[in-house]
DNA sequence: TCTGGGGTCCTAGGACCC
DNA sequence: TCTGGGGTCCTAGGACCC
């Protein structure tokens, strides 16, 4: 048995945890740059609004029902989120922490010992407690199928909090008005694909051919359809593998046209994804970096373009991925545009233990290691970019907008929330 | 005026090997 | 007229997730 608990509308109710007169209130919290509406709180899902629409295309609404925005605040929901995740670690001992408002738990035994609908409720009950976070507890013989009780408690059960999934007939019972669009696994594509083929609920999808969903969706279907048929065959990943991949981008705040103001920023973002490297203690040896305009403005001339640096050296080095990232701006910048984003990818991703070093190059990787060691602890001790490299620049005339911030009531000492004894 | 930022996995097809 | 059979590795692109 699996369960999965998630944080209901969750950056919307970190929001709230520090402003409680903002209960009951419709908020909104934007993503980078105060772009798009990347949560919603309840009252706002109920007014239609949809999830990633442009802010600006919204005014109206914002004004006429009083929303109260936010642009997104990472350090305190990634707090909060750390508050949520250990509190239910104290009721199982395994789980997946899958995203940062998502738990996959094992609950493999558990019925045996315990009425898992009353357990689930406490885990529920106790995590509003700890960290007043509000959130919905989906169970049963998969995760995907955990999934889709997840789902059906916000249709269902909201009173309660908890869906239980027993068996597979009450598993058929409950998916026979489920929507495929809702599976997990099924995004925009596979949703009218299925559409085409009549396949429009969960049910109808678990009665597919094999043939037919093998063909269709590939191996990843068919894995899906089994698991709503009751057979796992996705397992719990109780531990993070490194990434394969990092990456690090953001839009401007305004466009930008000139080569040291995009380089003071790659720099920041080459510089960033240099640090994640080092905390998985991996090396790269293959940097591609992107600059592109803004291809919403279709009155304006459009360029995107992308560069490969191959390293002779894997590394995890600040200074030299740094330098590799210029050194493929240089060649792909060209003048006369108004760039909107820039970026930094990180491949071909190894163990920084036991490097195979070049013949030809000297090697310095002992200096650099403990020089970004020094680094890491510095920035990890007095808050991030306390030290940074020169040309990362420090005018940051390219930073995101972020006009509507609140407070990092819980990693920043003078941002504690004062308790005023007198006045109550 | 204003449109996010990360990731994963799978497949097809091309280049290459003997 | 007729042109083998078996592999591996890599990349680009497309699907998905939050």
């Amino acid at each position: 048995m699996y369960g999965l608990i998630d944080c209901n509308n969750f950056y919307a109710s970190c929001e709230r945890v520090f402003q409680p007169k903002l209960e009951g209130i419709p908020i909104v919290v934007l993503s980078n740059n105060d772009g798009c509406v990347v949560a919603r709180s309840q009252e706002v899902k109920d007014l239609g609004i949809k999830m990633g629409v442009p802010v600006f295309q919204i005014k109206n609404e914002i004004k006429q029902h009083n929303i109260k925005v936010f642009s997104s605040n990472y350090t305190l929901y990634g707090d909060i989120s750390n508050r949520v995740m250990s509190t239910i670690s104290e009721f199982v001992a395994n789980y997946e922490v899958y995203s940062i408002d998502e738990i996959f738990v094992d609950f493999t035994g558990f019925e045996k010992h315990f009425d898992l609908v009353e357990y689930a409720k406490e885990i529920k009950n106790t995590v509003r407690r700890n960290t007043k976070i509000p959130v919905s507890i989906g169970i049963a013989s998969t995760k995907t199928l955990a999934k889709a009780a997840n789902k059906l408690v916000k249709k269902h059960h909201r009173d309660i909090g908890v869906c239980y999934i027993k068996n597979q007939i009450e598993a058929r019972e409950l998916l026979k008005d489920f929507d495929v669009a809702d599976i997990w696994g099924i995004g925009r594509q596979y949703d009218r694909l299925l559409k085409k083929h009549g396949f429009n609920t969960a049910l109808q999808l678990m009665d597919a051919s094999d043939v037919w969903i093998r063909k269709n969706l590939s191996i990843v279907g068919e894995r899906l359809v089994n698991e709503l048929r009751g057979i796992p065959c996705i397992e719990m990943e109780e531990v993070k593998p490194n990434k394969k991949g990092i990456c690090v981008s953001r839009s401007f705040g305004k466009m930008i046209d000139d080569l040291p103001t995009l380089s003071e920023s790659l720099s920041t973002h080459a510089n960033r994804a240099s640090q994640k490297l080092r905390e998985q203690n991996s090396n790269t040896s293959l940097i591609s970096v992107f600059i592109h305009t803004n291809r919403f403005r279709s009155d304006l001339p459009q360029y995107f373009a992308s560069k490969d640096i191959k390293l002779p050296i894997p590394t995890n080095d600040g200074g030299n991925i740094i330098k590799a990232a210029l050194k493929g701006l240089e060649l792909i910048y060209k003048e006369g545009y108004k760039y909107k984003k820039c970026g930094i990818y990180l491949n071909d991703i190894t163990s920084a233990d036991g490097i195979q070093q070049n013949l030809f190059e000297e090697d310095d990787s002992d200096k650099k290691n403990r020089l970004n060691k020094a680094m890491d602890i510095l920035n990890k001790k007095f808050g991030k970019e306390t030290l940074v490299y020169g040309v990362q620049g420090f005018k940051k005339e390219w930073k995101l907008r972020q006009e509507n911030l609140s407070l990092s009531y819980t990693t920043k000492l003078s941002d504690i929330p004062i308790v005023n004894l007198n006045k109550s």
